[in-house]
DNA sequence: GAAGTGGTTTAACGAGCCCT
DNA sequence: AGGGCTCGTTAAACCACTTC
């Protein structure tokens, strides 16, 4: 998708690129060869220099993987097109927390994963070790991590995650899929067994549950919930594309829909049973 | 070459929204 | 419940191109 894009050159907004596409310039090759049939460019010369002084640059980022130049340059409601090239260096990353508001709280635990394998970090075991692990991908895919986890981790460990960073949050609504994560999963009719319902709230639930009884089972709860949030993004993230590629001329490009993940991690009926009894009744 | 047009960019502001 | 970020909107300025 990025070879058929031209909005993320200066001067070229979406409607000169939907010119472009109409007149039958579809990829980078296409901006290089003589003025497509019809005789003239529905851009003007100026910026067609500009353009193709830009595509080797283009195409070095994009064999480089360097998803960020894409980043930088596109306009942040089609930050979409990004996915595909990217994937393979994706990270999708969840944060849970003590909660909200007072200042004190801190992550609690850290779900990775990168549509092949799951990492976990739990504080005051191998939190540190996230940041480290996360700079070896090239593309974030998050829901409102722009702005709640990322800002969230760089604060807590005083670092900037400068990778590109795709917010299914925005795509999702911009796709006409608005709402939270879970109300997100709901619409497109995805479930997660005994974990339907649970929502970040209860990850503040369970991890005080859990310094106050240091049970390993509640531990493993919480952090087969916040697994649960990652695996589903990969999903989320290939259903925002395609829903966005189906208004482009390049619709027949659908990306398959991923399987689901297998998660590591199992959440215990017995411990949300017992959250349910003590906070919710 | 001047005027007009359409598109893009930029900045400021506020609202909305989702996270735990 | 609070925090915080992004996005959308708006308006103005700018730029490139077209037309005469």
């Amino acid at each position: 998708m990025l070879e058929n894009t031209f909005c993320h050159f200066p001067g070229i907004g979406l409607k000169t690129e939907a010119k472009l596409w109409n007149a039958g310039v579809l990829t980078w090759d296409d901006l290089e060869k003589d003025a497509p049939a019809g005789g003239s460019w529905p851009v003007g010369p100026g910026r067609l220099a500009t353009a193709r002084s830009l595509l080797d640059a283009c195409r070095t980022a994009l064999d480089a993987g360097d998803a960020r130049v894409f980043y930088r340059d596109l306009p942040p409601q089609e930050q979409w097109r990004i996915f595909p090239h990217f994937r393979h260096s994706a990270a999708y990353v969840d944060i849970e927390t003590t909660g909200t508001g007072c200042g004190m709280d801190h992550i609690t635990t850290i779900a990775l994963y990168d549509g092949r394998e799951v990492k976990t970090y739990v504080h005051g075991r191998n939190l540190e070790d996230f940041v480290d692990d996360i700079a070896a991908y090239d593309l974030l895919v998050t829901f409102n991590g722009k702005c709640f986890d990322v800002p969230f981790i760089e604060r807590e460990f005083n670092c900037t995650l400068d990778q590109a960073h795709i917010d299914l949050r925005f795509v999702l609504k911009a796709a006409g899929i608005g709402g939270g994560l879970k109300k997100v999963e709901h619409q497109l009719g995805l479930s997660r067994g005994d974990l339907d319902g649970v929502d970040g709230y209860w990850a503040v639930l369970l991890w005080k549950e859990f310094e106050a009884t240091r049970d390993e089972t509640v531990l493993e709860t919480l952090i087969a919930y916040n697994v649960e949030d990652v695996i589903a993004l990969e999903l989320l993230a290939a259903t925002a594309f395609n829903l966005h590629l189906e208004r482009t001329p390049f619709a027949h490009r659908r990306l398959d829909t991923p399987l689901p993940g297998l998660n590591p991690f199992a959440a215990s009926t017995a411990v949300l049973d017992t959250i349910r009894r003590r906070y919710f009744y």
